[in-house]
Formats: structure tokens, C-alpha cells, sequence
DNA sequence: AATATATCTGAACAATCCTTCAGTTAGGAA
DNA sequence: TTCCTAACTGAAGGATTGTTCAGATATATT
């Protein structure tokens, strides 16, 4: 009967809060088994009852804490743009303001960081991304890691910005791309994974300083 | 029993090649059925008897031509990406070469034209490359997709590179990136199509003039 | 026209998977 | 300890989907 996907998940917050300590617990068992089932041998797909079975629990228990298989593998993704957004919310504009380069160099690192962090775990999260009908990023995060860049463009001292929103969209897309390429390609060997923090920097500073207004340099 | 998606599809070769007039036009419409499923209402997904009927033939027909649904998926993406190849190809490097920025605009145009022909084909065609369960692309087409980039930047006059297969490698991650970004931003207004072409631009000319061992300029 | 071959059909099969719920276990409060 | 409720269990249901194959139909050949 049910010939589609559901245009908006019905649901894609938790089905409850966690009041004991266990809950939390296991909420965190499942995001992880997740990506560890995603990791096994052989493109095992992420079923809710692989899932369970990786986390320790059972799937009624999945089903406690998620309305259903789509809201679970959104959470394990926007769980992991949190962690973007805090690591490029992290870099330092406190300070006096700095030239373009510079800024660019934060960013690309924050970026590459991130996904370097746990690289088995990023090429899982890729096939997590396929997996879900419609992935439109939720706007609220991404509205969010959007501003979080914004704010470090906005602390340059040689150079200004026309549309801050339309620089900081091409430069997460084109990040994304080349990140989603290095680590697609990861098949013809590990070295594309040393090259990505550079080419990130490359890029990154190249286009912001052509997209710039540029000032007088400080 | 079959817990696992097989490592390599067994065939991705098309089951029979065509022998009589009407099978070529059947394997077109097959492939142009699955992207007239993905547009249809409510998210559909790519289903093997819906692409059959959709494509006006039965399931069995289908499996005539491809050994499953992957390969049908596979087949519709890589065509996609000769559509890519054939565009950057048609680049013309015959006359005396030309400047980098020159050259930087004619991809960006080439590849965003491409994306931009069909733009209801292309945000369902993302839709496919997630349906796939491992989707890496094809060494081949992908092998001559930068091929026929580093063609087109061997052409430069004011400028050359030391490594090609690199810089070939982060433009081209970079564009998709961008065009995945655009066309998924597709919700919030058709305004980020237009501003594809010149993000685009901007973004290889940045980067190439950013990449390459500059010459004295001709 | 008759025969051979290419192409097509679609019901049936087998497998997988998401989701539910009635019942069980564990934690905290009184 | 006793009771209440939170948390967990997992077999069963219901639905979808990929794939096959024996027979029907169309095209080419003699």
C-alpha cells in the first residue's frame, strides 16, 4: 500500500527523553551501531534489526527512541554536522582580525579535520546519506553551519565581502565535493586522504580571495 | 539468505546486445523510465516493475537487458557521465592556446550546461547515484572525464601544471560539490541555478590560477 | 507459407525488511 | 519489601520488491 516515501517523515525527533541514565546511553549504542554495521564485512545495509542486534539492545528498543528508520539514520547525520558546525564555530575570531589566507587555511583545517577524524567512519556516513529517500539537509543546521562560516569571513582585515551568504554556500558545497571525491577514491589508495588537507586550503583560499572585495591589506 | 550487497555486481554489461531495430529503442526508454519515475509524484523510488511500466514493457523485458537493478541504475549514471565527457571533450583546443582564465570558463560553462539541460533529470539522477548501495564511479568514465580536462588545461598559454591528475582530480570534486550543493538547495528557490554558471566560473578560475606554476603571460 | 529466432509477457516465488505490541525485566520511591 | 513505572524483549504481521521462467507474440529467413 504504501507505494511512497513520505514526503516529510512523520517524525524525526526521538520517541521519548531519556529519564534514567541506561537511555542515554543507548541512544548513543544505536547512532555508533549504525555506523559500525554500515563498516562490516560485505555492504551490510543499515536494517533496524542489524542495527539493534550491533548496539546490544533490541529493535523494540530502536523503536522506543526512534519513530522510525528514517529519523534514526537522519540523527546519526545531523549529529555529525553538529560536530562540523562546533569545529568551525571553535576557530578563533576573537582576536585582532586576520588577512584572508589565514582565515581560509581555519576553515579548510576545521573542515578536513572533522572528516580525518575518523575516516572509516565518514565513508560510512556517505552510504548513510544514500540511504535516505530524500536527504535535504535540515535547514536549521545547515542554516547554522553556514553562519558559523560567515562569522570567521567577517573577522578577515584585507577583505570584505559582497553576499556573505552565497560565498559561504559555494565554499561549503565545493568542500563538500572535494571531500565526498578524496574519500570516494579512497579505493586507489590512502594517499588522496594526505592530499585533502592541502587541496582543501588551495581551494578554500583561492576562491575566497577571488570572491572578495578586496581592501587595502593590513 | 543473500544478508549481504555483493562486492562487485556479477554483470553490469547489458544482457544481450540489440539485434533488432525495436530493443534500442527499448533500452532508451528504460533508461529515461527511471528518471521519469524519480520525478513522479511522492518520491517514488526507482522500483524494477514501476521502470518497467513506466518505460511501457514488462518486468521481464527489462531483465532482458539488464542482469539486475543495479546494473540498470549503474547504466543510467554512467550515461550520464559520457553526457559529461562528451561536453568537455567538445572543448575546442585546436587553435593557438589560450589563457588560463579563458579556459577555466569554458569547463566551468561546459559542466554546468550539462547539469543544467535537464534540470529535473539531474536532481533525480543524485537521486539514483543514492539508490546504488556502493556507488564508485566507474574507473573508466571517470579516467577520461579528467582526461579530457587535463586535454583542455594542457592548452593553457600563461600558465602549466606539475600535476595535472591532481588538480584535474579537485576541480572536478569541487563543480560537483557546487552542483550538488545548488540542486539541493533547489527547495529554498530556483535563484541558486542561475548563480550556478557564475559560482562556477568563479570558483575554476580561482582555484586553476591558484594551482598552476604561472608563465610570463602571453 | 512455414519455420526459426528474437523479443516480450506477467504471474508466481522467495527473500528481506519495517514496524507493532503483549509481555518481561530493571530501577527508583515509599 | 512492595509497588509503580521506565526500559527492554523479540516473535509475528504485513507489505514491498528483485528475479525467474514457461509460454505467447512479433520479426526475419527460407
Amino acid at each position: 500500500m504504501n507505494d511512497t516515501v513520505p514526503t516529510v517523515p512523520n517524525r524525526l525527533k526521538p520517541r521519548k527523553k531519556p529519564i534514567q541514565a541506561r537511555s542515554g546511553a543507548t541512544v548513543e549504542a544505536i547512532h555508533e551501531a549504525v555506523i559500525q554495521v554500515l563498516l562490516g564485512e560485505g555492504l551490510t545495509r543499515p536494517t533496524t534489526t542489524r542495527v539493534a542486534e550491533r548496539a546490544g539492545v533490541s529493535v523494540g528498543t530502536l523503536y522506543q527512541y526512534f519513530p522510525n528508520k528514517q529519523a534514526l539514520l537522519f540523527a546519526v547525520l545531523i549529529s555529525h554536522f553538529e560536530d562540523m558546525v562546533a569545529a568551525i564555530e571553535r576557530i578563533d575570531v576573537s582576536g585582532p582580525k586576520r588577512p584572508l589566507a589565514n582565515l581560509a587555511g581555519d576553515i579548510a583545517e576545521a573542515y578536513v579535520s572533522v572528516k580525518l577524524a575518523r575516516p572509516d567512519a565518514t565513508t560510512a556516513l556517505y552510504r548513510v546519506a544514500g540511504a535516505i529517500d530524500q536527504f535535504r539537509l535540515s535547514t536549521d543546521v545547515y542554516q547554522r553551519l553556514k553562519a558559523a562560516v560567515i562569522r570567521v569571513l567577517r573577522h578577515a582585515s584585507n577583505a570584505s565581502f559582497d553576499d556573505l551568504d552565497r560565498v559561504a554556500f559555494t565554499l561549503l558545497s565545493a568542500l563538500a565535493g572535494l571531500s565526498r571525491g578524496s574519500f570516494g577514491a579512497l579505493v586507489s589508495g590512502p594517499e588522496v586522504l594526505e592530499r585533502l588537507g592541502d587541496e582543501a586550503f588551495l581551494l578554500c583560499k583561492a576562491y575566497l580571495e577571488a570572491a572578495c572585495v578586496e581592501n587595502r591589506q593590513s
